[in-house]
DNA sequence: GCTTGATCATAAGCTTGGCTTACTATAATC
DNA sequence: GATTATAGTAAGCCAAGCTTATGATCAAGC
């Protein structure tokens, strides 16, 4: 008899792209791909950064970075300006409207998370979380493949 | 002072991916995309059926269902067929190859499931599959938007 | 100084997984 | 028999990744 119980990859899957259609149907309003908004939020915080350092964090390569700047920039969420210190990099700095517009659409995620969490205690919520992130931290380190058994 | 721990997308989102990419370095030797691995799944538990059952299953569109199974039909993972019994429907069936990789690549994904899930125990493990199945099903509800309150 | 190599950004072109809108073929129903 | 609903496809779009290559610039060594 089959296991017929979805594996880890499928609900990761599911909760995850459930997550950000949710998201990006109540964030309507500022156009706002679920993509660009982690970058948002790494912009904001930092205030601004190189890019090459937004690839690091959002771990996807630097001409991913490039695109997504790109995208950000035309629709005035970002503006890249020249590092003095460096004239290679190019600073990426959240423009007045993504200060402005910040704690709104965090406001929105949070409600989008409870209601996705509803049902769940703190206790939960908490595991949940740190679970999530333990996931992440095994999988970080580089793949050995099947053959680390050998080495 | 800011919320600095990530919120539930980001962490849910970097875990998907995480075990996506594992799985796909994994099973590099298929050539398979998670997302072809998900259809075959149904396809190998159904046995074949209608692209429509399978976009139903996948809550894709069926013009994706139709481009995925494209694809993997160059490939020789499922064949078209018509239907006897109903002249609109192409069923969608698993080739030989495709159930003669099944279990080898089924136990692929449950190791990169280990290598996630390491360091939990059990319990953790059966929560946290409960609680993703929760996530999605808490969002799989159409979104009444704000406004719901006023209703 | 000048060269050599590393790093940052970009360009170009590809794949995959989504979407919408519109069309055809068939089935079912009135 | 005409209408309506369903299954699949087509075409064209977008976003988010990738690889590979190129141009700038910086830093380090000779």
């Amino acid at each position: 008899m089959k296991n017929l119980t979805p594996g880890l990859g499928l609900l990761l899957h599911d909760a995850s792209r459930a997550v950000r259609r949710r998201f990006e149907e109540r964030s309507a309003e500022f156009g706002l791909s679920s993509a660009q908004w982690r970058m948002m939020l790494h912009v904001c915080r930092l205030g601004g950064a190189a890019q090459s350092r937004f690839a690091d964090l959002l771990e996807i390569e630097p001409i991913s970075v490039s695109r997504l700047v790109d995208r950000m920039e035309e629709q005035g969420w970002v503006t890249r300006a020249d590092d003095p210190a460096d004239r290679r990099v190019r600073l990426v700095k959240p423009t007045a409207k993504a200060l402005d517009a910040f704690a709104h659409i965090k406001s929105i995620a949070d409600l989008v998370y409870d209601d996705a969490l509803a049902g769940l205690d703190a206790a939960q919520r908490r595991d949940l979380m740190a679970v999530l992130t333990i996931i992440t931290e095994n999988l970080a380190r580089a793949d050995m493949g099947p053959e680390r058994a050998s080495a």
